[in-house]
DNA sequence: AATGTGCTTTGACTTAAGTCAAGGACAGTT
DNA sequence: AACTGTCCTTGACTTAAGTCAAAGCACATT
């Protein structure tokens, strides 16, 4: 299969004329990264974005005092580093392979160029941009006005609605990482877990967890109920 | 002065055909808005867009314990409420007028058919959008990995650099939209103002702020640098 | 089986920031 | 000048979450 089918089933291209396929094909680049290696650092000049063809990325930031916050874990025909493409300035976080990847970069001028040629591309990354804008609202939401275990409550019914539809999940991301998704640490993250255990909310075994009490996540994700 | 020209030098429609700055100003709709009146609420049906004409216009999400969290003050040439233009979703937070302000709407359908016609405007758009995300990842940051005084800080250094030269500034916005707009709470704020005026950062006297220390502000808001 | 390295959990403690409640300050109105 | 409502400040207290440090586990390697 030729780099130009791949590109013709990304979310991100669909749609569009198969010459412009053609196109893209002959503009990107692909790239490897080792699990661990950084991609660009906040700062770095936007030169292009990248498509993730497989592996895992992802993008944060980090405070002086070392704590890390993720602002999204990245898979498998997602796009990112788009916004420093459209600004012109540089890249506003951190990207890092968080497993062995291969990624397709896409250079910005020959992509502006592409862009400005097919609307139908326009519209798919305008729409790409504001569901991402609408995640972040989110994110900000739950960093401000809610607490730890209702971000925690959230982020398992989520994962149950999107992954299987039993009430089984296991988690493809370390316990540290998934802390530094809900903006909190290890240690605070282990404690809430054990006590949504010990209320019989949730059972945990490594990184398997069951969930046991659907309603009572839900009152804790939304309404304003207490976790004891 | 016709609608047309006045499209002209608002910053999202730069660089258009004249003949499409006629077209967006036979679509746009005009609307006022009280102060204090609701314009959309989170997860109403996205049928277009705004732009300011005058006034000013407060977007945030509201906890079910009623503390407010602001995500942009918008004011005039600015546009808000895209991200449900191109997600087909609801608007994903509110919005009200903090003045009395004269609104330009631009429904989506009519919209969307000019920017499949004009990649200079989809170009546009993808500008705003991405400074939006920008601007977001900003805030995330703020919250998740820096205290209220490094927020503050910071916002004070940033006011100083847009608004004058000089060390003065005039808060614009009650300070207790400003604490909403940091992530905190009014006394959390005014402590905080305190502390620093008493350590000779700022002098306070009302909504006039005057940074006597730019260094000592700046040590706080990007260094770990503690306020006693 | 033994060793080691990197997660995860737990405990004791500290701290930033929120809550509740009472005063002040100030601007506009009568 | 007195009144009224709104916003701002201050004080005493509570609490969620972070820090530091020590085990505990688990898996991979030798």
């Amino acid at each position: 299969m030729g780099i130009a089918d791949q590109l013709a089933v990304i979310p991100l291209f669909e749609g569009l004329p198969s010459e412009h396929h053609q196109i893209l094909a002959r503009i990107v680049l692909t790239r490897s990264y080792q699990k661990g290696q950084m991609i660009f650092a906040e700062g770095d000049e936007g030169t292009g974005f990248y498509i993730i063809q497989s592996g895992r990325i992802k993008v944060f930031k980090i405070s002086p005092e070392g704590k890390e916050q993720i602002f999204h874990i990245f898979g498998p025909g997602e796009s990112f580093g788009e916004v420093a493409v459209f600004t012109g300035q540089g890249f506003p976080a951190f990207a890092e392979a968080d497993a062995q990847s291969s990624l397709l970069f896409f250079p910005r001028q020959a992509f502006v160029a592409l862009i400005r040629k097919d609307s139908s591309l326009a519209l798919n990354m305008l729409a790409v941009l504001s569901r991402r804008l609408q995640k972040f609202s989110a994110l900000i939401e739950d960093l401000s006005l809610k607490e730890v275990p209702a971000r925690l409550a959230a982020h398992l019914l989520y994962l149950c609605e999107k992954d299987l539809d039993a009430n089984k999940i296991s988690l493809d991301i370390s316990k540290g990482q998934l802390a530094s998704l809900l903006g909190t640490i290890p240690e605070t993250l282990s404690r809430i877990m054990s006590r949504m255990s010990r209320q019989g909310l949730i059972r945990m075994k490594g990184s398997h967890i069951t969930i046991l009490d659907r309603q009572g996540l839900k009152d804790i994700a939304t309404e304003g109920k207490k976790l004891t």
